[in-house]
DNA sequence: TACGATAGTTGCATGGCGCAACCAACTAAC
DNA sequence: GTTAGTTGGTTGCGCCATGCAACTATCGTA
């Protein structure tokens, strides 16, 4: 397979900007794109635990949740969460308590299993990423880091917002 | 649901920091990492396309490629990409085309009614880009933008050399 | 000419997913 | 209090993408 080379990013360039009209938006966009494309085929390695490790991310980071909640954020099907919780449950890396006031409802909250197995996953990407930036200067990889969290609270927002219209 | 707050940004920063020694890695990991998921449940919404796109735009980006130029891409097994081309050649998105030296090889490239295909997903893609981004200044963009093209190719690079080795 | 390597395609099993149907529990109206 | 409707969550079922293994066809080479 060729190797990417900057004639190449000029072609796709000039076809997304083709695509849109502002060649600001364009170009990000692209970018933007490309990295999803990116994450899909990095996941398609480890497909099983993609959907996984974002759960227990989302867990890890709000505390007990439940099905419905993750299925909201996942944007996947309640049955999908509800085999996932499952499975997930029987490893040991969630656990699933009864609410008191609304017999209907579990909570589901991450064990320290479940932090464990998340954090060597988190480990496992986050070296591929310095490996990916190992000769980036500091002061790039906190702009970006600043950016794209400014981003991904963004893109929450939005999905959040044109989900409850 | 609750809507994510800075307080539990700063929880989850921390939790990765954990997982990692370098903070200004850690923050821009997480950022990608939770870019990644973002991809993943957003293509969840068109899982048949996510694929599909990512081939037509690699074959836009780069002319003709042989199947095992694409698998390789993708990271898919080749069997995978062969059933893709033949449902998207059947869609009139791909034409084949023997080689004329070697005859096991096709050319697989995009048809203008692929292109209309890409354009139209792509058109979609950036419009929610757009929607996100709608009040970040100009700079920003184009500073998020440039440094993602630069991680992209990085990215690409990285991979391209490891599977090498 | 014969044998190994390569490009690509099928047979088959696995697993994630959505839809529909379902059950249990809550709420409200009477 | 009883009944009807709603909500949270779980199964039944089929679909589709995927990987592995086996296969065919072609190429290169001894």
């Amino acid at each position: 397979m060729a190797q990417p080379t900057n004639l190449l990013r000029e072609r796709t360039r000039a076809f997304v900007a083709d695509a849109v009209s502002d060649s600001a938006n364009s170009q990000v966009a692209f970018s933007l794109i490309e990295l999803m494309n990116i994450g899909k085929r990095f996941n398609a390695r480890q497909r099983e635990q993609a959907t996984v490790n974002s759960m227990l991310a989302k867990l890890a980071n709000e505390g007990p949740l439940r099905s419905a909640d993750l299925s909201q954020f996942l944007m996947l099907d309640p049955s999908t969460v509800s085999r996932h919780i499952c499975s997930m449950a029987d490893d040991g890396l969630v656990a699933r308590t009864p609410d008191i006031n609304d017999r209907r409802v579990q909570w589901v909250d991450i064990t320290p299993s479940g932090r464990e197995h998340l954090q060597t996953a988190t480990r496992a990407r986050v070296a591929l990423f310095e490996q990916v930036m190992a000769d980036w200067p500091e002061a790039d990889r906190i702009a970006l880091g600043q950016l794209l969290e400014r981003f991904v609270t963004d893109f929450d927002r939005t999905i959040f917002d044109s989900e409850q219209a």
